[in-house]
DNA sequence: CGTTTACCATACGCTAGAGTATGGTAAAGC
DNA sequence: GCTTTACCATACTCTAGCGTATGGTAAACG
């Protein structure tokens, strides 16, 4: 247990810059990520941070790289093991429920597409996993091109569930309406 | 024609400030909207803005509530003469082509969903469009609760696509790729 | 034990944008 | 023709955040 921000007198390393900045960013997203503010609440200043980091942007790359290693492993792992790809595509969609801060940051990455440094990341993290959609769907007999349409059909199916979640006009999460939703959903998506 | 913001030395009106501001927005989102670039832009400095409204936040409302029935007029129009449900879920679709402005607003509220002003405003747009779409499943003899799922389903593919349209993730508009895979959401989608 | 190094605090300067105050001007009204 | 009104310009103040400069301190090192 690393009891996080909480004031053990060890000295603070940029990593933990790092991951307090994508905690900012999950909550209030890419845009409202300033140094000053981020140094008040982890009760430091200034000082500290322009040690580790030359500049703000530095540490939104660094933290933005830190963040899409971790959801390129947390993929494979959670996907790569499940065999069936049936279970494979409705594991897809129970991951929103869980892993919550890297989806949040994820939506947030997503409200902020315009951002020069986001974008590359949004990017390659998309295609990743619609990769990993497409092959499923062609594991279940469809022609690739098929199995790439409705890759991005069901990407955006995912997308569009994280747009209503911020707009909070989704049925409130682990209720049965949500769970009926998802069972609608891939029904629809995933031949029989 | 209106040569919009070209020297025509009548004197500027609200709505005109309201009209440069949706501009913007679309252009560079909710977050860039200031007043000072915008009167830069209209070619005219920021005294005239305060006679007009009485702080950014205003123009904000004011703009966004012309957008809101702007769009809302336009929902019943293009959608409201159409008898044939399936007609009328297809061209759902194809207006993302259309009504360019229009949607990239819409686009760009969407990435500030996060935002006070906008929340509500997103909230009674997706609200009346998933209303649309609902009633036209069920003119299609869906139960109820399914084509309530099916709508939220469908505007999430919606919302979806507008995501990867920002991360510029989408086959090129108007190619056969485009088509082919609104074809094969439709198909998917909507039971024949 | 003195010095270096790593980390942090304090105090700056700088910029962009929000509002405010006030004055100018051209056209409309009396 | 003189005044009012509507609209715009100029010149402030104020705030928040970026980045810099510089100095302090505690622990590691030689």
């Amino acid at each position: 247990m690393k009891t996080n921000v909480k004031r053990e007198r060890t000295t603070l390393s940029a990593a933990d810059w790092e991951r307090a900045a994508l905690e900012s960013i999950a909550e209030q997203g890419v845009q409202a990520l300033a140094v000053e503010p981020l140094a008040r609440r982890m009760g430091i200043t200034k000082g500290s941070f322009y040690w580790h980091f030359p500049s703000r942007e530095c540490l939104l790359e660094q933290a933005l790289q830190r963040w899409e290693e971790h959801d390129s492993r947390n993929l494979s792992k959670s996907l790569g093991e499940i065999h069936q790809p049936r279970d494979r595509l409705t594991s897809f969609f129970r991951r929103v429920v869980r892993e919550k801060l890297t989806h949040e940051v994820y939506s947030e990455l997503c409200s902020a597409a315009g951002h020069p440094q986001v974008a590359p990341v949004l990017e390659r993290v998309a295609e990743r996993r619609m990769e990993h959609l497409s092959a499923a769907f062609e594991e279940l007999g469809m022609e690739p091109a098929t199995a790439r349409n409705r890759a991005r059909m069901t990407y955006s199916v995912y997308l569009g569930f994280l747009q209503l979640q911020r707009q909070h006009q989704t049925p409130h999460l682990s209720s049965q309406e949500f769970d009926a939703y998802i069972e609608h959903v891939i029904d629809t998506l995933i031949p029989a």
